[in-house]
RNA sequence: CGGGGCGUGGCUCAGUCUGGUUAGAGCGUUGCGUUCGGGACGCAAAGGCCGGAGGUUCGAAUCCUCUCGCCCCGACCA
């Protein structure tokens, strides 16, 4: 591609509204523009890296034995009704009505879709196990996009969903892609990607892998112990705790005049947040009340709670709620509630505790020394509390460390979620009928690409792994009105394209900084300068994006292989 | 959805508090000339409904009301 045809300007300031580097140089180098808020088009070199990620992913989809399909964006409503996510998805879920007044939406995953193909072609044990997957638009009403490509309304995604007789098959199938993830994070050139559980959230379904992406400017949180071994989600992350028993003391009920937190009553009473009781009370979507106790210095993990209950919803409950079981907000305590209205959920941390202050169901006061295996011995006692920096490793028994990710990718068991409400069967051996066993998996293309450029730049821009840089070669013409360039140039330029080399051309006969700069925004791993000054001796200069000094080569019959090896061996970096 | 910030040439911003010639700068763009190895210089030029609507005023980018959009923090999130 000749540079004064290419579509897309590089621009020379930062973007007013971009703050993190992926989006800085997204826009800064001409690869993407927004649009409205979290909708972006795709300028010819973001077009072209985009399609380079497809294209790695399309080769290990088919390794795996996928078979592409393509399926529509806007489907009819009463497809998600069939799988009950038209009810239980909210906003995120943007709905309309055609014009017979037919409500519609916008997919956002496409099990619905792909269950409704499969369901009718599909219909032996025969046909089972196989994978169909597609590269095409989602649309997810996000409340607040944001980060550039990181969180998008509308963007491209892989996803691909298998289908199997048994878990057996799809536990085997799971592995495969789960490999295959693996070499296509590899090949994409990202640094660290790491596999972790996850929450399956409103997928459903019992076993799910994220792969994360680890950088700063990543917005999920990972845990993970020192050599890595232990990996999870935030959402999910357990620890191990010592917690200091003790002998129980007699309960003795104190006066605590206006101190309503954690951190009042510590201080008012000198005791350490960890020697109180937090509670906290939820509500469900069927407005079931749910008390939950932790011990004061540790956060109740939501997730981990609406696992538990099954429940869909989890809401901070309101005064009046709290108050009609017989509790006081700010002086909230499990002693003497009523157990028949409110189900009572108590983390470990208040069981292995001993002598905690807690609330005593009366305005300005709290109790000393509640005990749970005496003051309240029928508690559901769960893990509900959130991980913190410096816990210790349930696996390594090590501290572990927070770290910042991207969801790049994320597999998912559904097993029969989808299959069982939609009617998605097959026939076994005896002609008996079964669902599906099903499980999927995406990858975030736009996200991967700004993940690469979060993992790799330098102040300039980016610097892409020669796997999916918009251009393997960047040739630039200094001086390219002067004949003896532009004849070089020119003739090089059909050589490696020749050759099969996927070069830019800069043959704009730009200064050397301007052009340089803009070489850097583009971020193609090599460079050829074509110059009057090396031309003097015959040579051209080829260097790696980054490197302030190349190497001299001569313009030779040899040229364009050794440009071509380097290309080659570069490649070989990113193969597993 | 809660909190905060911002909307002025293509981009980054000044001007708004304290209303008053023809709304500015730098970058980018176009033309001509000189330059030519890390964002050159000169001359000339194009480009604005000051986000939108309503109001106050002799007069509004500037004050008031409403509205739309965008960004950041949080809530939320396959």
């Amino acid at each position: 591609m000749r540079m004064t045809e290419l579509i897309g300007k590089r621009i020379k300031e930062d973007p007013k509204d971009a703050k993190i580097t992926s989006h800085k140089f997204l826009i800064r180098g001409g690869y993407i523009r927004p649009v409205s808020a979290g909708v972006y088009s795709l300028l010819p070199l973001g077009k072209k890296i985009a399609e380079k990620i497809e294209k790695i992913i399309r080769e290990e989809m088919n390794s795996i034995h996928g078979q592409e399909i393509l399926m529509p964006v806007s489907l009819p409503a009463e497809l998600w009704k069939e799988s009950g996510r038209y009810e239980q998805i909210h906003d995120e879920l943007l709905r309309f009505k055609d014009r017979n007044d037919k409500e519609m939406l916008l997919a956002m995953t496409h099990e619905e879709a792909v269950v409704h193909l499969v369901r009718s072609e599909v219909n032996s044990y025969k046909q089972l196990p196989f994978m169909v997957y597609q590269i095409q638009t989602k649309y997810r009403d996000e409340a607040r996009p944001r980060g550039g490509m990181i969180r998008v309304r509308e963007f491209t995604m892989k996803d691909a969903y298998s289908f199997h007789e048994n878990q057996e098959s799809l536990n085997d199938y799971y592995q495969e892609v789960y490999d295959a993830y693996v070499r296509i994070f590899n090949r994409l050139g990202m640094n660290e990607v790491v596999s972790i559980k996850s929450d399956s959230g409103m997928m459903g379904g019992a076993v799910a892998h994220e792969f994360m992406a680890i950088t700063e400017s990543g917005e999920d949180t990972v845990f993970m112990s020192e050599d890595k071994s232990y990996r999870a989600n935030r959402e999910i992350a357990v620890a191990e705790y010592d917690f200091e028993g003790g002998t129980p003391l007699e309960l003795e009920i104190v006066s605590t005049p206006g101190k309503e937190t954690i951190e009042e009553v510590s201080e008012y009473l000198g005791v350490g947040r960890k020697n109180t009781g937090k509670a906290v009370f939820y509500v469900n979507e069927k407005e079931e009340l749910i008390f939950v106790m932790i011990r004061g210095d540790f956060e109740v993990n939501e997730t981990k709670l609406k696992n538990h209950l099954g429940a869909s919803v989890l809401n901070f409950a309101d005064d009046e709620k709290i108050k009609s079981v017989g509790a006081h907000p700010g002086y909230a305590s499990p002693l003497a509630l009523d157990h028949k209205k409110v189900r009572i959920v108590v983390d470990p941390s208040v069981e292995g505790t001993a002598n905690l202050v807690v609330g005593a169901n009366k305005e300005n006061y709290h109790y000393k020394n509640f005990n749970l295996q005496r003051d309240l011995p029928d508690a559901e006692i769960v893990d509900i509390s959130t991980v913190r920096e410096g816990d210790v490793c349930p696996v390594t028994g090590t501290p572990l460390r927070e770290y910042k990710g991207i969801e790049v990718g994320n597999i998912f068991q559904l097993g029969t979620k989808y299959s069982l409400p939609m009617g998605c069967n097959f026939l076994d051996k005896n002609g008996k009928s079964h669902p599906m066993v099903m499980g999927c998996y995406g990858i975030g293309i736009g996200r991967a690409m700004a993940a690469v450029i979060e993992q790799s730049h330098d102040h300039f821009g980016p610097v892409w792994p020669v796997s999916i840089a918009p251009y393997e070669l960047h040739l630039c013409a200094l001086n390219y009105k002067k004949d003896d360039v532009r004849n070089n140039a020119d003739n090089l330029y059909e050589k490696l394209k020749e050759a099969g080399i996927d070069v830019l051309f800069d043959d704009r006969g730009e200064k050397a900084g301007f052009m340089f700069n803009d070489a850097d925004l583009i971020g193609v791993p090599f460079r050829i300068i074509v110059s009057p000054k090396t031309l003097k001796e015959g040579k051209i200069e080829f260097k790696r994006r980054g490197c302030r000094d190349g190497e001299l080569l001569p313009v030779d019959g040899n040229l364009i292989k050794t440009v071509k090896n380097k290309i080659k061996s570069e490649f070989e970096k990113y193969r597993l």
